[in-house]
DNA sequence: CGTAATTACTTGATATATCAAGTATATATG
DNA sequence: CATATATACTTGATATATCAAGTAATTACG
């Protein structure tokens, strides 16, 4: 059924295209980092580790490992995270959160929660957050098998 | 339930960032252009009159009009869309799709419907789709109620 | 042990997105 | 009809994403 499977993709380009960036903008207006600074701080603010590597980092998120190192070096100048060299393999560095990074990701991360459950949780039933997770679960293991550079994991 | 709120966001987010940019490198890879090149060749090729204006094309499609404007000068530059001035209103502009435009966008469709249904239609149930288009819709209704900025609609 | 691969990351160029102002035309209002 | 306001779009600056090449350290292998 052709019909429906233009439907449903482009419900979900829509989303895909307009939540996500309304949700940087949202982030950007009440603490001042961009989505993508929010998103980094997160990941590190959740580690149970001090620090991790830029590769590792970059996996976590599925990004490109180039755009994370503009990304952290930026970060960096704005004293949000730290980068030091890895003592075991100096290849690596090792990304930590400052001070400075987790007071605002501290306060960004409520906000930016409650904003999230506004325009997302609150307005799906337990249901269909159920049947988003697995549909999500099916897309990614797909691309996991089939595209591994751009299907690698979000979580650590 | 705390838990399945930042479960279902964490998938859909993780998706939205990875399945969307992969589909912009394959189109980018069979036929040349970009993901954003597509998207606005794709609505051209679908009007059922000869042009829309910037505006209504940009609101179509959920973009800043600035973002369109720009996206169309490099357009048109690429010999893919054309721009006159309207007749009645010269404030705005005709944007139409040239025949080199009509060319490519002809190719790249299908393949890029062959790519959509191999990572999304392919992998999802009848009833995930279903699911997926309801839940879409609760998402944008909500936007569109609260955001009307960045909730506009996606169609002509 | 020396050389070839591999891994981890950097760098710079180009493309694109976003924002804040600006211009020009059209419409509304006193 | 003159002026204010609204609309349609442009422009330029800045931020970021992506790509192709590069560097430097480590590991694998003959």
């Amino acid at each position: 059924m052709k019909e429906l499977d233009s439907k449903a993709w482009r419900a979900f380009h829509k989303i895909g295209t307009s939540l996500l960036p309304h949700l940087g903008r949202q982030v950007a207006s009440h603490s001042g980092i961009s989505g993508a600074e929010y998103v980094v701080l997160v990941a590190l603010s959740e580690l149970s580790v001090p620090f991790v590597n830029l590769n590792r980092l970059a996996t976590g998120l599925g990004w490109e490992i180039s755009r994370m190192s503009h990304q952290i070096s930026r970060m960096e100048e704005a004293g949000l995270v730290k980068k030091t060299r890895n003592l075991e393999d100096s290849r690596c560095f090792d990304v930590s959160i400052t001070a400075k990074g987790r007071r605002i990701a501290d306060t960004a991360i409520p906000l930016q929660s409650k904003e999230i459950n506004h325009c997302f949780s609150d307005v799906l039933t337990q249901a269909q957050m159920k049947s988003l997770i697995e549909i999500s679960e099916a897309i990614s293991k797909h691309m996991k098998e089939n595209h591994p550079l751009t299907g690698k994991k979000i979580n650590q």
